[in-house]
DNA sequence: ACAAAAAATGTTCTCGAACACACTATTTTT
DNA sequence: AAAAATAGTGTGTTCGAGAACATTTTTTGT
């Protein structure tokens, strides 16, 4: 296997690396004749730029800012923590430097706050995980103008100004919930939806759960389930969540739809409330516990440390090596029960 | 953020960087004096050498020769190819070549023949799928002997020689089978365990799984169920399988070992048998599309392709940025279902 | 026809690590 | 005491891409 230069290419075209330099970049200056003779080989053979020697010249120091809701508030995005702390360690000596900066979940004006302290320190390319939609898509522009690459983490916004997604399908992943539940659980009962935070900021991620829990029920030739949704704000849910259930007979199973489900096994244990099917979203330790002690039966994983790292790769190879940043990537619907859970989290 | 060059160093530290050189590389001759100037400064920062730079001088092709039994012979092997393909193309650029050879599953000869082959082009690295155990030890020795790093992948040997294995605890992909095939089947009834290979060559994989099917009903309070297990010639199925399932009565699942699980429900087809639930190993497209018509109930997913495909870039980052390769890398245990199949196979 | 302007092309330097090589200072050998 | 060996140190070159700079060739205007 010969690796061509572009030396090579200029000694075979018959012209300077100079010429091929300014053919390669299209920079002008060129010749009709020697334009045909550098295209002619570089037709023959499928050249590519060392991306080592290429970013050697570079030369430059990359600042990536990622911006995440506080851990301390949503203990959720500590996984999150971990993959961007792998990330500042492997990439540190290619140049690569990566700040994290959080905001409250809860404070509209902390996320806005905080991208205009980053936009001052003019960063290459901000990674979000963005709750607020319309003032997502707000920095996202002020970003974008000022030149930064802006990519999504998590929470997905609608918009051509960014360079990647990494996220997972969630209406699918409702589905799959579905399709768990009705494997597992008494027919001719119900089965509850409960969507538990603090905020409306989960609102759209909860809502894709439930329709693609609601969709794979109605998809069913006979489907004999009651399916009821339930808000319970996670602050109120120790008095809401008994009232739900002694307001309902017969109910099987429960879907939360979001990385609380841990919540809803201590407040069933309190009012000794037995023999539901649980399935929840991401491997907390409390959920893992009840997981390993058969009260959640199945939890999703929605990998939040490898969206993290994963978008972080994405960005890197882009500065380092030139690589084209994938517009979205899915992350697969991981199944999780007692048994696999370890290959999860190791 | 400050990155340290060796240049740096030698001005902190008030010699040249040729003596930086020496004691970082520990190629003697330098003085008491200077070697404590410079490992003063040392101390002071972390200095991590630019890997860009380091691979650029070393301007070498690395040969890494990948081995594995023919796709055409088994076609649980035809994803490796993907994966395979997908590293060559996106590390040629950075001057690794990559060369796939087969052996045939059947032929232990065929083994040693390609494995010799392989020895005479003097590769810097090659990445087995070992199924002869013997004969896999045995040319891990001439490989390491000869300098070249051998890493494995899927199959396992035990031998302090492996740069790295890739793979699945198969144990434990036993148990996730058996505990989800204690949540959809009737109590009091017979479950399967069927080995299906042309060979003895999975002998070992095989026997993990069914170990860990085994141990998770062994350790439940009271285990209700009667397992059995058959070994299968692929070849013989058509005559055997209806054999043993007349044989038996009262029987509600059927746990395959292998990727072959198509083959019991064609089978099961033909004969007319109904009402089975079915656990297999694996997505192949005919796997894959019986478990959409919810005949297959689930797959546990290996992952051949990502096991390629990671083995590669462990030894990829290794040759081109000095990283250490992992000795272990045990991929998550994929539970796989008619709705999360799409989000693996994208 | 000839100078000036413009276009085309070639040369050289840079990035950081690695190492061959050259040089000086000291010690050892004859 | 002169020559040779050795220890210690610094300099220069290389890798490939990229771009500034220098040089040569061609075109334009008078």
């Amino acid at each position: 296997m010969k690796i061509y230069t572009i030396k090579d290419i200029a000694n075979l075209a018959g012209v300077s690396k100079g010429t091929v330099d300014r053919v390669l970049h299209k920079r002008g200056k060129v010749s009709q004749k020697s334009l045909e003779k550098v295209n002619k080989i570089l037709k023959e053979i499928d050249f590519q730029p060392n991306p080592i020697a290429r970013n050697l010249k570079n030369n430059k120091v990359y600042q990536i800012c990622v911006v995440l809701p506080n851990p301390e508030e949503d203990i959720f995005w500590e996984p999150c923590i971990v993959g961007i702390n792998e990330a500042i360690e492997e990439f540190k000596k290619f140049g690569i430097s990566i700040q994290t900066y959080f905001y409250s979940p809860s404070s509209t004006q902390s996320f806005i706050d905080i991208n205009n302290d980053i936009l001052q320190t003019a960063p290459d390319a901000v990674l979000l995980s963005p709750m607020f939609y319309k003032e997502s898509l707000e920095v996202t522009q002020k970003y974008t103008s000022a030149g930064v690459i802006v990519s999504t983490f998590n929470n997905q916004i609608d918009s051509n100004q960014i360079g990647s997604h990494v996220g997972q399908d969630l209406f699918q992943s409702g589905r799959v919930a579905a399709k768990l539940m009705d494997m597992i659980t008494n027919k001719k009962s119900k089965i509850l939806i409960v969507h538990i935070d603090e905020a409306v900021n989960n609102a759209l991620h909860m809502q894709q759960k439930e329709k693609g829990f609601r969709n794979y029920f109605e998809e069913l030739p006979s489907s004999q389930y009651d399916l009821l949704t339930f808000n319970v704000f996670q602050s109120e849910i120790d008095k809401s969540l008994p009232d739900i259930l002694k307001s309902q007979s017969n109910v099987s199973g429960i879907f939360v739809t979001t990385s609380k489900s841990y919540k809803v096994v201590e407040i069933l244990k309190k009012i000794d409330y037995k023999d539901l099917n649980i399935i929840g979203y991401d491997l907390l330790p409390k959920n893992i516990m009840y997981m390993k002690n058969n009260i959640i039966n199945f939890l999703i994983n929605q990998n939040a440390k490898m969206q993290t790292y994963i978008s972080l790769t994405y960005l890197v190879e882009h500065f380092l090596f030139n690589k084209k940043i994938p517009s979205q990537k899915l992350l697969p619907i991981d199944i999780v029960n007692s048994e696999n859970v370890e290959s999860y989290i190791h």
